[in-house]
DNA sequence: GTCTATACTAGGATAGAC
DNA sequence: GTCTATCCTAGTATAGAC
């Protein structure tokens, strides 16, 4: 079936490759498959993508887009009550760490797939990082703490090391001790002294 | 074991390949530059290791193998005082994590490049982990915690954190950080009360 | 006999031509 | 959409050096 340049053509590649790189990673899948998967000509995706490290640098956006509108929603409801927003990240990134097929931070994956510090893979994952540690950094001002990067960095660390440790051990990880340890942490740092 | 052709023959093989593989990763390493940087040839790889995944399997159980010998000489300075190997371990992590080519947990990585639960990377990351979480355990009820299951559980996850925050941000990271974070968690967790 | 080195198969990869 | 070009992969087999 001939089908017109469809105008969705560039969101529904980035769809069907996003949710297979995600699965299989990155470098476990072929372009054929996201061609076959997609139902589109594989001159449609060279034409919306000029190469897989295009496709790969589109996905990573997405990934970090994702997390900025995850971040938002985690937050929204404890509006103005930074220090509970705090924990609210850590224990909805525990949540999403006990989920049955989950397999890692997206961009710490990929980023550890390819080590050419070229790669669109190194630097959208190094503004991701640094886009989390600023957020947490701001909520921790906001919250009184005493030392707002540092408390920023130790929460950036729970949920970097929850995003580790669930890829591997899962539900049986230490998903409930980063809540909790995230609860005294930041009650710690805003303490009146 | 019958008999071996060359004793040096499977160390050479593996350090070659173990080198590669840390530094760009396994999928990105072809058995050919294995063979071409050993300087051994083709026949005698596949007698030694019958397929690449078996030479991957060889690899992350040296990785292992590896961290209980590091695990080992880094609470050997401080033994006597549980908490102050657990603080040590953080450390030498937090080290590791800056140094300028790391690249982070070469198990934690390798585990991210095979998503299939059949393949070795599965189950040595699993059991690599779960035997880190006992170590910390054995040193947390030594130091007198409280809960050592929970502050094992803390340490894991500001190692975790720490390998995965160094891999991307290098010195720029929460390194310093880190090893502040496990003082404080360390004495909270043994703190009389 | 044990090793290196190379040629080969068969398949999958990216990329692009038609 | 299909078809082709080119390359790289895992893995095997053969040739020849010591």
């Amino acid at each position: 079936m001939a089908r017109e340049p469809a105008p969705g053509a560039h969101d529904r590649i980035l769809d069907t490759a996003s949710r297979l790189f995600a699965e299989r990673g990155v470098r476990a899948v072929g372009l054929q498959q996201v061609v076959d998967e997609c139902g589109c000509g594989k001159n449609l995706l060279y034409r919306e993508f000029s190469s897989k490290d295009e496709l790969v640098a589109a996905y990573l956006q997405r990934c970090r887009d994702d997390w900025m509108v995850t971040f938002q929603a985690t937050i929204q409801p404890f509006a103005g009550d930074p220090a509970a927003q705090l924990v609210a990240v850590v224990r909805a990134t525990a949540e999403a760490a006990t989920a049955p097929d989950f397999r890692g931070c997206a961009l710490h994956n990929t980023h550890a797939e390819f080590r050419d510090r070229d790669h669109p893979a190194h630097h959208v994952a190094v503004e991701y990082v640094n886009a989390m540690r600023a957020q947490f950094e701001d909520l921790a001002e906001q919250a009184g703490a005493h030392d707002p990067r540092a408390l920023a960095d130790r929460i950036l660390l729970i949920i970097e090391g929850l995003n580790a440790n669930g890829a591997v051990l899962g539900r049986s990880g230490a998903a409930t001790e980063a809540v909790t340890l995230a609860e005294d942490i930041v009650r710690a740092a805003t303490r009146d002294g």
